[in-house]
DNA sequence: TGTTGAGCGGAGCAAGGTTCCGTTTACCCA
DNA sequence: TGGGTAAACGGAACCTTGCTCCGCTCAACA
C-alpha cells in the first residue's frame, strides 16, 4: 500500500514523480472537487488554483487543459457507470429494462454535477477532450445495452448509441439550475419512445 | 408606407429616431444576420460591428445586450413558428399529430441557425433574455397543443410545456455541428414516448 | 553537501463582452 | 440659412477567463 509512486497500476514507465508534485496533484484534485461542488464545473481555473494554494502554472503542469482536470475529478464515477452496464444487463428483467436503468444512472450522475452536462456538449471546443473521454468510456457500454434490446426485439434498431448518448447528455443540460426541469422524466420518455409496440417480432417476456 | 418612423405599429410613445440611427439599426440587423449564417450565433460582437461598418458603441446603443441583437434577428421566424401552432391544431388529423408537426417545425428552426439552440440554454446567463423571449412567445403555443392532446386522451398529462420546450431546445444543441447527430429523430422519439398506449381512456380517431 | 533539472508561481497574452466618454451630426427653430 | 443641442457615433479601455512563459526554488540523488 505505501508504495513509492503508485497512482496507476496500469501504465508503468512513468519516471517517478517528486513528492511535492504528487502532493500538489492530490491537492488540486481535492480543491477542484470542492470548487466544482460549490461553483460548478465551469468555475475559473484561478479559483481552483487558489483553493489548492498553488499557482496557475502548477495547475497547467498537472492538467494541461481544464478538461483534463474535470476528467480526473470524475474518472471514478464514470468508471463505475461504465461497469454498471453489463451488470444491469445480467440482472435486469429484460435488456430494455437494463437500458432504462442504466440511462437513469447516467442521468443521475450528470445532473448532480453542476454544469457537467453543459460542458460535455459536442460543440464546446474547449471541452472536446471531456466529450471524447465520456464517449470512449460509455459508448461501448451504451451500444451493448442497445444491441441487446434490439436483439430481444424490444426496440427499433435505427438509433445509434452515439445519438442516444448525445441526446441524453443534452437533455441533462441545465437540470441542476432549474428545479422544475425534470431531465430524468424526459430521458425516460425518450427511451420509452424507442420501444416497439409490444409483441411485434419476438415477444417480450 | 414611407412614414416618418414606423417600425412598430404597437407602442406609440417612442420619440422618433434620427435617420442615421434607423439606418444603422437596419445595417446592424442585416450584418448580424449575415454573420450569424457565416459564423454562428456566438460570433464576436466586434465581427458584427465590422460587418455593419459601425463602432462598438453603436451596437450597444441599439442592442444593450448581445442577446437583444439575436432576438431581433430571429423575431420574425419565432413569430411564424408561434403562429403555426394554432394553425396546425386546426388542420392536423389529431392534436398529437399537430403537436408532432409543430415540434418538428421548431426543431428545424433551431437546427438551421448555427448555435442558436446552444445559446438558448437555460443555464447560459449571458443569453438569459434570449431564453426568456423564446419562452414568452412559444410556451403558450406549446401548452395549447399539449393540452389539446391531453384533452383528446392521446398523451399523459404529466409533462409540462416548459419541460417539453426545454427538452426540445436541449436536444437540438450541436445538431448543426455534427451531421451524424439527428436531433429531429430524438425529439420525435420523445414525443412518441409521450403517447398513451392506444385506446386507454377516450379512443383516438 | 553540491548539483541539477523537475516543479513552482504568477505576470502576461489573447479573446470576448461591455462600458465610457470625447467627438460628430441630424434635426429643430429662428 | 445659420446656430444650438441632444442624440448618435466610434473605438479605446476595462474586466474576466483560458492558457503560456520563464526565472527561481528545492527535492532527490550521488
Amino acid at each position: 500500500m505505501e508504495d513509492k509512486n503508485q497512482d496507476d497500476a496500469g501504465q508503468r514507465a512513468a519516471p517517478r514523480k517528486r513528492a511535492d508534485a504528487r502532493r500538489n496533484e492530490q491537492a488540486l484534485l481535492d480543491a477542484a472537487a470542492a470548487v466544482f461542488v460549490r461553483s460548478g464545473v465551469q468555475a475559473p481555473v484561478r479559483d481552483i488554483a487558489a483553493e489548492a494554494g498553488v499557482g496557475m502554472g502548477t495547475i497547467y503542469r498537472h492538467f494541461p487543459k481544464r478538461a483534463d482536470l474535470v476528467i480526473a475529478v470524475y474518472r471514478h464515477q464514470v468508471e463505475a457507470c461504465a461497469e454498471a452496464g453489463p451488470a444491469l444487463l445480467a440482472s435486469a428483467s429484460s435488456p430494455h429494462a437494463a437500458l432504462r436503468r442504466w440511462v437513469q444512472l447516467f442521468v443521475d450522475f450528470l445532473v448532480t454535477k453542476h454544469g457537467l452536462a453543459g460542458a460535455m456538449r459536442y460543440d464546446d471546443a474547449g471541452f472536446a477532450d471531456l466529450h471524447g473521454y465520456f464517449l470512449d468510456r460509455l459508448l461501448p457500454v451504451c451500444a451493448e445495452l442497445l444491441d441487446a434490446a434490439v436483439e430481444a426485439g424490444e426496440i427499433e434498431a435505427d438509433l445509434s448509441a452515439l445519438n442516444l448518448l448525445h441526446g441524453i447528455g443534452n437533455l441533462c443540460i441545465g437540470a441542476d439550475k432549474d428545479p422544475d426541469y425534470d431531465a430524468g422524466r424526459l430521458v425516460d420518455l425518450l427511451v420509452a419512445g424507442l420501444r416497439r409496440p409490444a409483441g411485434l417480432a419476438h415477444s417480450a417476456p
